[in-house]
DNA sequence: GTCAGTGTACTATGTAGGTATAACACTAGT
DNA sequence: ACTAGTGTTATACCTACATAGTACACTGAC
């Protein structure tokens, strides 16, 4: 439903991967207090996955306080995770962001030229999110 | 001189960020064609990374082009450096790019909310910058 | 020729992330 | 009580990255 394929190429481990999709899930509404998070096991399907690293990204949330586990019945999203995940949703960007600016004004760009790039990127970003291909008669390919 | 130190709590790999130092030096001048980058050990110390790691981006390095080998003598930069240089480096850090910003769109993060967050974070960037002693003011640690 | 300084190559070791597999502890529904 | 489905923990193994140390091939200056 929710849930978008792991990078296995990315250099952001999988595990963290994890954890900014349920962030992002929740600090958007999608999951509410009182919800349970997919298991360990179902998870690690959906994302094809090994169910150990799932383990470990949801340890993590609990220990951040968005999610609380039960055992036998599941993880339970918690009454504040909403405000802690718009929270962290955001803290999670400054810190990938921040390296990330610092190189480029290091390579000699000037800020307007690295704004200029990045709105670029994100414009061309949107056009292929909504053009996965060319138009096709299937409304429902979620 | 120009070279600024490795990041060893990044999640990228030390021998990419030096790739990036050359090709963001090349590219801004700070090395011209026909001169020599530091010797694979002088870089190494200087670093204080290990002169294999500085041997592996150099390889690197001459297989982009952008350097020549020499055996006895150095790492001979090349008359097309500064273009390919240019080139790459934009293309890097496309590439680092292009992940963060469509997970900010799945975090449910509006296009102009994504600008704004980048251009306060580039904005914070410069100024810790300009002034190394006073600390940018940062609400939140958590 | 000698020698210091180049790049290059190899082996061994350590760490982090991920996988594979299995066991254990608990809860809810029947 | 039984059972299926939860979270949790442990062990072994693999790969990429980095370090440490050593050795080799080559160049230029003396």
């Amino acid at each position: 439903m929710m849930w978008t394929p792991i990078k296995s190429d990315s250099t952001v481990p999988i595990y963290e991967q994890i954890i900014g999709q349920v962030v992002g899930v929740v600090a958007s509404g999608g999951l509410k207090p009182g919800e349970l998070l997919p298991s360990v096991r179902e998870m690690a399907g959906l994302l094809l996955v090994n169910p150990n690293t799932v383990a470990r990204a949801y340890g993590e949330l609990e220990r951040s306080g968005i999610v609380e586990s039960r055992r036998g019945t599941g993880m339970l999203i918690t009454p504040d995770a909403p405000q802690k995940s718009a929270e962290m949703r955001v803290a999670i960007l400054k810190d990938r962001l921040r390296p990330l600016l610092r190189d480029a004004l290091g390579y000699g760009l000037t800020a307007s030229e690295i704004n200029r790039l990045i709105e670029l990127e994100l414009a061309a970003t949107i056009v292929s999110k909504n053009h996965p291909k060319s138009k096709p008669a299937n409304p429902e390919t979620n």
